[in-house]
DNA sequence: GTCTGAACCCGTCAGGTGCT
DNA sequence: AGCACCTGACGGGTTCAGAC
């Protein structure tokens, strides 16, 4: 690893437990370095309650060993639905559950990547209505604007306005001459509403270095984006997996009761029966 | 009111698995 | 081999109940 990108205060705001849709015009450009946690090592405690890693085998031996064993819930929940009792619903894949995949693909955000490196997020309410038709840019002269506008924003800042289906508009800013200097296009190769930026005439080495770490960049992005949305899922299936086996535990600890009065009601027969005879 | 620990949720990364 | 997907592990945030 090159180092991760901590981007959790700023393309994350989601991660304070509500899983809302990132926030509108959300400027997302921090990307620093820190040195990640190496997961799937064992792990102790130093004496102070904080956790060491170990370099034991063991238990990256046993971890595999599970993995190994250990298919997806999706796989399990099934074999236990089609092999077990009625009631045990199967992970599947269904309308209701599409639909809403759609909707959280229909509201991601999209990002332009300027020269300097740094990701503008352009927030969509629908990504199909995202379009480059209703791209317009807008150079500030920084004459007049609002104090805190202006105070943010350098003269010659250009500000990129798109018009969204509903006719609301947003706004980001691309410091000044860049936006000159990029197409919006929108890749087939990005998640839905991710819009790429890419510059024209390009020709230095150090421009295609900038642009390859671009790239780099967007398809992490891309990648993460998916991830978080597999994680959800991985999660939601999860809950439901153990849902079902609550639910087996449920009806085996019934069945269990009533085998039991019945080997009791049979025994008292039987012995009933011995007696008169 | 403040602290604290537990429980829960989320995003991210790494590594395994299955498919092409 | 390369890719997409899945999932465990981890760290961080929030919420809530109980102790002080």
């Amino acid at each position: 690893m090159d180092g991760s990108i901590d981007d959790k205060s700023e393309d994350s705001p989601s991660s304070s437990g509500s899983s809302q849709p990132q926030n509108l015009s959300t400027v997302v450009h921090t990307i620093t370095a820190v040195p990640t946690a190496i997961p799937n090592q064992p792990v102790e405690e130093d004496g102070e309650g904080h956790l060491v890693r170990t370099d034991t085998d063991i238990g990256i031996e046993k971890r595999r060993e599970i993995l190994s064993r250990r298919p997806s819930y999706r796989k399990i929940l099934n074999e236990l639905s089609s092999a077990e009792a009625p009631g045990i619903a199967k992970i599947e894949e269904d309308k209701e559950e599409e639909a809403a995949i759609t909707s959280i693909q229909t509201t991601i955000p999209s990002y332009v990547q300027t020269s300097a490196g740094q990701t503008i997020q352009i927030a969509a309410a629908n990504q199909n209505e995202l379009t480059t038709q209703g791209l317009q840019t807008i150079t500030m002269t920084n004459a007049g604007q609002g104090a805190v506008t202006a105070a943010a924003m350098p003269a010659g800042t250009t500000i990129v306005q798109y018009t969204q289906g509903d006719g609301s508009q947003q706004f980001v800013t691309v410091p000044a001459g860049e936006v000159q200097a990029y197409q919006i296009r929108a890749p087939s190769s990005l998640p839905a509403g991710v819009v790429m930026a890419t510059p024209t005439g390009i020709t230095s080495p150090q421009q295609l270095a900038e642009e390859s770490a671009r790239k780099r960049e967007l398809r992490l992005m891309k990648n993460r984006y998916k991830n978080r949305e597999a994680a959800r899922e991985c999660r939601r299936r999860k809950k439901e997996y153990v849902k079902c086996l609550e639910t087996r535990v449920a009806v085996l600890e019934q069945q269990n009761k009533t085998l039991i009065e019945e080997l009791k009601s049979l025994k008292e027969l039987y012995c009933h029966k011995a007696e008169t005879e």
